[in-house]
DNA sequence: CGCGGCTTTGATCCTTGTCAACTACAGTGG
DNA sequence: CCACTGTAGTTGACAAGGATCAAAGCCGCG
């Protein structure tokens, strides 16, 4: 239960004491990334795949005429872009949101943990398996909900992934309006006005541009948000237990 | 090359012969599937995956207010919910738009497949990556782009990979508009107005509810489409080669 | 003090949703 | 052969969510 990454991977199956020890090997040189910097661009075909130890990293793709789409959030635990130990070519980027520490690991690695660990295979099969289903509720959530349940949902959402791996005392989103506006593909103005009405409505308050979630059961009753998608089997995804 | 399956794997890497032996033997007792037939829903826990030989089949999710909302587009050759081997439950459901033919592969067999064959292993482990390649794609196109440039965008796409595994002849969409309204996320009224629309610019051409496009790259600049993200290494996906 | 970035608010326009009527067509039973 | 039904496609009118443009307020920082 050492590192982050293990605490994720936990929810995907054992692992045993030699799984988590080559996991601990693996962790090691992390380094601070400031906010607003890339890791890797979109074309780039890089040596090492990133796992986040802390802050916030998101994906994201420019299009055309200089919008800027955020198609996922990386919270600690996650690896960003197993994708180029695979894929090799980067369809996309990836930045950092906040000030974040990070491990990069060599692909080489990654192939020797895909190889020689079945354990660790699966656990992070798992994980991508996990990240599919969240865009798959993502687009079910951009496409058809209007943007203040949309906006709740995706709260509910970070917050449930924070609380799985224990870090709930994080700022649940420490993001500038145009940044949210980025990720739920509104613009800033509206992003601004859905977040002002959840705000009136006592939803979620804010703090020098962070979000917090006084009520989540009464959040998640607002966005219908239902947990099952993100697969945490043994942790309880921030649900408020023993309240009372 | 003798199925669908190994052909679409062949993008993901060279497959050596005893490979291809193995997926043939995978590939037994197909079965047809009417069109508008359920072959799992959520909460099921089955214990095998489907494979697509021909016909079209969709992943969706409903809405507690009934819409349902299409997230993802199998075509012949596409293993459609690798997810049960690993994840286990099924977070949504599967249906097929058109009459199919349909291969089911037990649980312990993909196991297996995972476990004592490193090139299947790692084509699967690619197929599931583009799978989520092709779903951020489909978030971008959901969220910033109006519904012409989507609905050409998706049209694009699914003719790419009609392509990439030689099944151009198909029609290239068999849909009602209230299915393309579900891929979408828009009104059926909505699909049906921006559909003539693109009828009207000769664009696409419809008949008995069955798409052609006469001219891919026009549609593609209409659609400002990258292939990228389909990571079609090999193929050139049905880019019009050899024209004059 | 003034500048620049972010937030807030207002006014107007456009894309899309909703409601509703109408057409076309295939299947059914008389 | 023809009414009767149901389903899908088509079209119009209107409403609403969200985009865009613009201006003003806030605040940290040099």
């Amino acid at each position: 239960m050492g590192n982050v990454l293990a605490r994720k991977l936990w929810n995907a199956g054992r692992l045993d004491p030699e799984d988590l020890q080559r996991l601990d090997e693996v962790i090691s040189n992390p380094f601070p990334v400031d906010a607003r910097k890339d890791l890797i661009q979109q074309g780039d075909d890089p040596e090492h795949v990133h796992l986040v130890l802390s802050g916030m990293v998101c994906r994201y793709k420019l299009m055309p005429d200089g919008r800027r789409a955020i198609v996922a959030l990386m919270l600690p635990g996650d690896i960003c872009d197993l994708h180029v130990a695979i894929l090799g070519r980067m369809d996309h980027n990836l930045g950092t949101l906040t000030d974040c520490s990070v491990v990069r690991i060599p692909r080489a690695t990654i192939e020797e943990l895909l190889e020689n660990h079945p354990r660790i295979r699966r656990a992070l099969f798992w994980s991508t398996l996990v990240d599919e289903a969240i865009l798959r509720e993502w687009l079910v959530n951009m496409g058809r909900r209007r943007a203040d349940k949309q906006m709740a949902h995706l709260f509910c959402e970070v917050h449930a992934r924070l609380c799985a791996v224990n870090h709930m005392q994080d700022a649940l989103l420490p993001l500038t309006q145009e940044e949210l506006a980025d990720i739920l593909g509104v613009s800033t103005v509206h992003a601004q006005r859905v977040l002002s009405q959840l705000r009136a409505q006592g939803l979620v308050t804010v703090q020098d541009s962070r979000v917090a979630v006084p009520d989540v059961e009464r959040l998640r009753d607002f966005a219908q948000f239902e947990v099952d998608y993100l697969h945490l089997e043994q942790g309880e995804g921030g649900r408020q237990h023993h309240t009372k």
